[in-house]
DNA sequence: CGCCTTCCATGATCCAAATCAATTCCAGTG
DNA sequence: CACTGGAATTGATTTGGATCATGGAAGGCG
């Protein structure tokens, strides 16, 4: 799990630079020092839900998706995280879902009781958690309505018109390709693998969207998913 | 609105001080200055969903429902906030969802812009606001779960088991009530009022819950209803 | 007390999405 | 290059929960 060897991570530290302002040199140094890189490839395994939860980490580059199941196999994935986000951070002892990479993904790993005490060091780091705590739980009432209220239609939709070109920022507005299996489509959107195929090839039958080789899908007409999408 | 008298609040204070530990008085008493308690009666709104985010609140006493609707009518409840707990903590500019008292409520009102200078005083409140922040993502997560992947007698049989007692704690294993209608139900679990009046009364038929005057639930097999929920 | 009004229960019917069931399509791989 | 196995599409069928419709019960109020 963790051959990568000791570095400083260079996101964390330019966005510590840019969150922590005034912070004298030697703290951002003790803070480099609590910290490594792992890199993880397409479907590992980052954490487990139900696991003693000792790190937490930030994302240098690539997707996580955070997801939860059922003994019976029902799936349902509960958060993606981009890069820059945290992961993780969990309320109490244990990890609340598995994480795993959904690209290559290279990840900045914090001991979970050495960041504790920085925190109370330096008060600004917990300021960045505590911000992007609040984004995720914006996102997660965005979810929880998608999943509540939505059609299939519209599920999909906002799905792509949330994530497609998250995914690999350079080419953005060119392919937008989702890197994401149908299942885990589904599995986000609380759909089947079924569903979603249908929805996606009714799309490209309006001329919504593309479905290129390898399944890559280009949006076409962005406008008429975000209408389609609601909200 | 805002006619209660400018009181500090008791709970915030002892809260502040048990989390706070070591502040010196004069810090607390800025912090108490800084507060005041507002009541709201079941069914007023607190916050509006897109209204510019000025304060945010801690629950002395009640329950808020936070949720999200769409202009067809569509409504579904993202969140139940419970006495202690804070909500209307906005990532951004404006509030994410509607705020409304459940039970007759009291909350103690934060002036934004003021909590954000105090924060940077008194980094204990903060990290107070953070671990609230992650149990509140933990339990969007079990929505989640639950809005995507259980079947309607799971959903009920969950919230049953999460939310019954929880609105007035002194008569917590007696009654069970829950001041919440068919209808708010529903918009809480992604269904229709139809099914979860089918399914309490299937409930009610097994033996499983007890449905008394004024809709009140109490939970006959705990047991079995938490099998049925799964996890 | 009787009249609303809101909430709840319950039956009949419908439908969106799940399930079941074949193919087809690639991306590897030897 | 053919073989193989996971992923995707597509069709047929089923079904859980939505929708539609009606009646009843409870609380509020003139």
């Amino acid at each position: 799990m963790e051959h990568a060897p000791y570095t400083v991570c260079k996101t964390c530290t330019i966005r510590t630079k840019s969150f922590c302002g005034a912070l004298p040199v030697r703290s951002l140094d003790s803070l480099a020092n609590t910290r490594r890189l792992v890199r993880f490839e397409r479907r590992q395994t980052i954490v487990c839900e139900g696991a003693t939860a000792v790190s937490l980490f930030n994302i240098v580059s690539g997707v996580v998706k955070l997801y939860r199941s059922l003994p019976d196999g029902r799936t349902q994935i509960v958060g993606i995280r981009l890069p820059g986000e945290f992961f993780a951070i969990a309320d109490g002892e244990k990890y609340t879902a598995t994480a795993e990479a959904l690209t290559s993904v290279v990840v900045c790993r914090f001991s979970r009781s050495r960041l504790k005490q920085l925190m109370q060091q330096f008060p600004q780091i917990q300021a960045r958690l505590l911000e992007m705590s609040y984004r995720h739980l914006a996102a997660a009432q965005d979810q929880i309505f998608l999943l509540g209220r939505k059609t299939a239609r519209e599920k999909v939709a906002s799905f792509l018109m949330r994530y497609s070109g998250k995914f690999d920022p350079e080419r953005m507005d060119k392919y937008r390709r989702v890197p994401m299996t149908r299942t885990e489509i589904a599995d986000f959107l609380g759909l089947t693998t079924e569903t979603v195929s249908r929805v996606l090839t009714s799309f490209a039958r309006e001329k919504l969207v593309a479905i290129d080789l390898s399944h890559s899908v280009r949006l076409l007409n962005i406008d008429l998913l975000r209408k389609i999408a609601g909200n």
